[in-house]
DNA sequence: ATATAAGGTGTATTTTTTACACTAAGCAAA
DNA sequence: TTTGCTTAGTGTAAAAAATACACCTTATAT
C-alpha cells in the first residue's frame, strides 16, 4: 500500500470476492499485485474505505473499479480484524461477496483501474493459489457462505445469463455444492418451486438438440416465498 | 462518548446483542446510557476497539464487562457502517450476538463495569424499546440470524442450563421461531438426532410430576453431524 | 383420597425425497 | 437421406420424513 494514510492505526478496508460462472467452472476475480507488501501475489480486489464513504458504497466502488459494472449483486458476509492480518499496521476489512454474469460478457475486467494491480484474472475456485494477506481465509469463508446460501436463496440466477437452460442451472448447483445431482429430480424440484418462466425460445449455436430457455421470475418468486425457499439438499 | 479518541474519523467499535432465556421469555441485555449522545436511552453493550486489540478480543472484553462471564458463546454477524449512524463522527461497528445461561444465574449483569451506563436490564424481545444509535436495526438483524440459525445449528443449548427438560427446550424453540410446535413431533425429532444425553435425574422443586433432565452431548453431536443438522422447520 | 398440572407416549396419513433408464430432437458428417 | 452423435426431456415406485392428533401416567398439594 503506497502512501499509508495518516490514521493508519485504525484503518478499515473492503475486500470483495467476485464470483463468476463460465464454461462449467466457478471462478473468482483476482488481481495480481505490483507493490509491496505481497508484490506479485494474487489478492482479492479491495481497498481502503474513504473517511466519508459508507462501507457499502466503498464495496460498490471497488466492484466498479474491478469490473466496470454497476448494480452488481453483492452481500456483506464477514469482517476480519485479527491483529496481524496486515503486515504494516492495523487494518480491519469488511468482506463482501458479489456475483456477476460472465457468460456472454467475457471481457469483464480485463484491466482493473486500481493502481496497485498489474492485471486481473478469473481464477477457477479449483485452482485457487495462496493469496496475499489473509485473503485465502476470506475466500474460503465466502465460499462456505454461498454454498450454504444457494440452497435457500435464489442467488444462482445472479451468476447465469438472463436466459439459461435447466442444464446450466443444474451444473452451477453441482459446482457450488460439489456433488452430482440427479437430472430428473433436480428439474422436478426446481420447476415445482414455480419461480422460473419458460420462454418460447431455445438455445442457439449448439451442435446438438437445443434446450429450452428459462428466466428467473422475480414476481413469481416474491409471490411464492415470503422469505426463503429450500433448494437442493 | 466522553473523550473522543484522536482518530475519530476512522474509529471502530463492537456492539453485542446478548441473549438470555428465562421464565419462558427470550431477553437481551441492554444498558441505560447516562451520557450524551442518547443520554437516558437504552443501548446495546458496546465500545471502541483498542488500537492493539483484535475485534474478537474486544467483543469478549465487552461481554465480560457487561456480564462478568468469560467463555461465552459468541458469533460475529454483521458490520454496520452507514455514514450517519453515529452523530459525532465516523464509527463503524462490528456486531456480535452472544448467548448466556440465565436460569439459575439470574444475577448475571446487575451492574456492568462500563462507565457510560447507568444500569443494565434484561429486556424481553417482545418489549424492546427504540434503542440508541442504529441499535434497533442491529438487534433486529441479530434476531433474524438466530431465528435462522437455531434451525440448523445447536445454539439453543447455549441458552439453557446445562441440564434441561425437553419442555424447556421446546419452549425455547417456540419463542425464537415464534410458533407453537407439536410436543410429540418435537420430541421424536429431537431425540432422533441423537445429540442429547438422557440423565438419571429429574427436575426438582416443581409442584407437579418432575420431568427427566437431558444434557447436550457434544461428542454425539460431532459424531452424527459433520457440520449441520436441520432442526425444526 | 382427590384434584391439579405437567410428563410422556404411538400410529396413521400425507408429503417429500430418492433412485433409476429410456426415447426424442437436432445437428453433422458421410 | 441416412446414420451417428450428443444432449434434451420425461415418470414411477419405494423410502423417508413430516404432520396431525388424544389419552393415560406421575408427582405434588390440599
Amino acid at each position: 500500500m503506497e502512501n499509508l494514510p495518516e490514521h493508519f492505526d485504525s484503518l478499515f478496508s473492503v475486500d470483495c470476492v467476485i464470483f463468476g460462472f463460465d464454461e462449467g467452472e466457478l471462478k473468482i476475480l483476482l488481481i495480481e499485485r505490483n507493490e509491496a507488501p505481497f508484490d506479485g501475489w494474487f489478492a482479492l480486489p479491495g481497498y481502503f474505505v474513504e473517511p466519508t464513504e459508507a462501507i457499502e458504497t466503498a464495496a460498490q466502488r471497488i466492484l466498479f473499479e474491478s469490473t466496470g459494472l454497476k448494480g452488481i449483486f453483492m452481500e456483506q458476509f464477514y469482517t476480519f480484524g485479527a491483529l496481524g492480518r496486515h503486515p504494516q499496521g492495523r487494518v480491519i476489512t469488511v468482506a463482501y461477496y458479489a456475483m456477476i454474469r460472465l457468460t456472454g460478457n467475457k471481457e469483464v475486467a480485463p484491466l482493473p483501474t486500481t493502481h496497485f494491480a498489474k492485471r486481473a484474472v478469473w481464477m477457477s475456485v479449483k485452482d485457487m493459489p495462496e493469496l496475499a494477506f489473509d485473503h485465502s481465509r476470506i475466500f474460503r469463508k465466502s465460499f462456505e457462505k454461498i454454498k450454504n446460501k444457494i440452497s435457500y436463496q435464489p442467488i444462482a440466477f445472479e451468476l447465469l445469463p438472463e436466459k439459461f437452460t435447466l442444464t446450466q442451472l443444474q451444473q452451477l448447483y453441482e459446482v457450488v455444492l460439489n456433488k452430482k445431482l440427479d437430472k430428473r429430480n433436480f428439474r422436478k424440484k426446481m420447476l415445482a418451486y414455480d419461480i422460473l418462466k419458460e420462454l418460447d425460445e431455445k438455445q442457439k449455436g449448439v451442435s446438438y438438440r437445443a434446450a429450452k430457455l428459462y428466466k428467473f421470475d422475480k414476481r413469481k418468486y416474491a409471490k411464492n416465498f415470503q422469505k426463503e425457499l429450500s433448494f437442493t439438499r
